[in-house]
DNA sequence: CTGTTAGCGCCTTCAC
DNA sequence: GTGAAGGCGCTAACAG
């Protein structure tokens, strides 16, 4: 492996110039720049990373720390962080959490150990609520999960305000029993608690929520026992895709057909959504504008870390479809 | 930021030593033992990881090249990989490749640049092609795809045999008239085709597939077109996932119910096809255990680089949903 | 079992 | 515009 002395020497120059060419500097004669290019080429020349990161003490590299790898929204999120960093000339470690504090803040160590130039974090709650900037060494931005108290650059979707949308859309529709299951262990799930709580007491409804872990079966599990009590709710409503499908599972085990016998919807608007008929009712998030989002947020504060914390918050698109139609419509 | 030199002072002993310790080195006292690990706590050290890549010239992290990171059978993998990497203490890189050649040939360039101990990759067909373990500086584990002729290290399915059995038992059902539309782009769509050609050869019928790049909306169309032709087939057969969603949106689309007028079956045990009533037939890969095989396999030829060729082939099970059952049963 | 020392490959002042 | 030289923080001989 050519090293930047051969490449010095098979141009006749120093090992500085090759240095200043290979940076892109400036105050290099042009002829100067073409020889040390020629004898890169003819070398196969590659700097040595781990060299120039210990000199440098810049590592270009970017953490992106997900709670769920399995969920479809975050893939979507690695995806578009992915392809920015590699635009940008920077590498990607990526951590999968899944949803466990204290591997996240495993991770989060590593992330100091790797001396990476950034994070991009969906913290889990715990994390979230004693979250403060200052206690890493490296910039952090959030994406997906923030709350109003923290202050932090983030990413987020307008929870409140499109759960509230979906619920006064069920609401709309003739729905009055309305139950909401949503994740308790993301503040996306607060929030979007709050949304429906709001909704239902502004029309004078009674609110009907239901917490569980955020995974298919714990849906599924609380949706079952909801649906075998009398009343039936009038609708179900999922605080994200992974509950969503759990609630779905369980309608369809207990025979009941949306929606005639209920209403069903939720957050994230997969792919199943619109094959399962008649379609069910979505709010569907710009997952990767948000990942992208998060990125550029990353990089300015890189760039300027004195920069004044900033919020970008993304609006959420109710998508309608038979699952939430009129009842007896 | 504490250094080595900082924790042999406080310890009262040599860098040496300390380096030593961190290492886990066997051939130190007890007692010199406890006092460097009580420095490096007092001090809260930690070892600059950019130096000790260069000097020992080991990353001890390894790149995963999936070709596609929206197809959740790669989520898997790469959650098998991260998990088991991180057990290893070894750092994963991960790199999407989009199934773009030209962007998976970047990719694995940069491996080298980053002087990873090992890749895991899901190649492009021109590059499984072309593909030749010698060519690279670092060993390779193929998983997913990989074909008679490629002589390295792998993980694969039993495409051929999966896709033979799950033809043969719809023709067992009473369906005749199979079409099986397979991704062009992967070798696994081709083994695939492959076993449906011979199952369909072996009980004297007619073959009838089609190849389509891997993506729902090439599906979709092709399969729009198909059913938009008579005589109806009696059947459709997905190489994948992905594929198998465009199938059935089209069918749905064109209202077509199955089984009733036409079954249908394919490869990746997804939530949603057993969401899709009555449930699709599928071939379901052990998805997580195949990325844990993978970088089993890496690790061992990272530790052995002499040892020979190996090549795990894991089994597909076939799952029985109504999507395939008997023609007007 | 422990310490001394010479680099790993590169960047970056500093002098010319 | 160019070159010489001193580290970045650590590991691995080697010597004791």
């Amino acid at each position: 492996m050519a090293q930047i002395k051969d490449v010095a020497r098979q141009a006749g120059v120093s090992v500085a110039s090759v240095s200043r060419v290979m940076a892109g500097h400036t105050g290099v004669s042009e002829a100067t720049r073409q020889r040390v290019l020629d004898a890169v080429q003819a070398l196969d020349y590659r700097p040595d990373l781990a060299a120039r990161r210990l000199r440098s003490r810049r590592t270009d590299t970017i953490g992106l720390i997900v709670s769920d790898i399995r969920n479809p929204f975050f893939t979507e999120i690695s995806r578009a962080v992915e392809d920015m960093a590699y635009q940008h000339r920077m590498r990607v470690i990526l951590c999968n959490a899944d949803e466990d504090p204290e591997k996240e803040a495993l991770y989060l160590d590593l992330m100091r150990d790797e001396n990476v130039s950034g994070v991009i974090l969906s913290p889990t709650l715990p994390t979230l609520a004693r979250f403060r900037a200052s206690d890493y060494p490296f910039p952090v931005v959030l994406v997906d999960r923030c709350d109003r108290e923290t202050a932090a650059d983030a990413v987020v979707l307008d929870n409140v305000d499109s759960a509230y949308r979906l619920t006064a859309h069920l609401i709309e529709r003739g729905h009055r029993r309305i139950v909401f299951i949503y994740g308790v262990t993301s503040a996306t799930g607060r929030q979007r608690h709050e949304g429906y709580i709001t909704a239902m007491a502004t029309h004078g409804l009674e609110t009907l929520a239901k917490g569980v872990p955020a995974t298919v079966d714990a849906a599924r599990t609380a949706a079952t026992e909801l649906v075998s009590g009398r009343p039936l709710p009038d609708a179900l409503v999922a605080s994200n895709g992974i509950i969503l499908l759990g609630l779905t599972e369980a309608l369809q085990e207990a025979r009941l057909r949306f929606p005639q016998q209920i209403a069903l919807a939720g957050f994230d608007n997969l792919p199943w959504t619109r094959l399962v008929e008649p379609g069910i009712t979505v709010i569907s998030q710009p997952t990767y504008d948000l990942g992208q989002a998060a990125i550029e947020l990353l990089l300015q504060r890189i760039a300027h870390s004195a920069q004044s914390v900033r919020r970008v918050v993304m609006r959420g698109e109710l998508i309608e479809r038979g699952s939430s139609a009129k009842r007896g419509g």
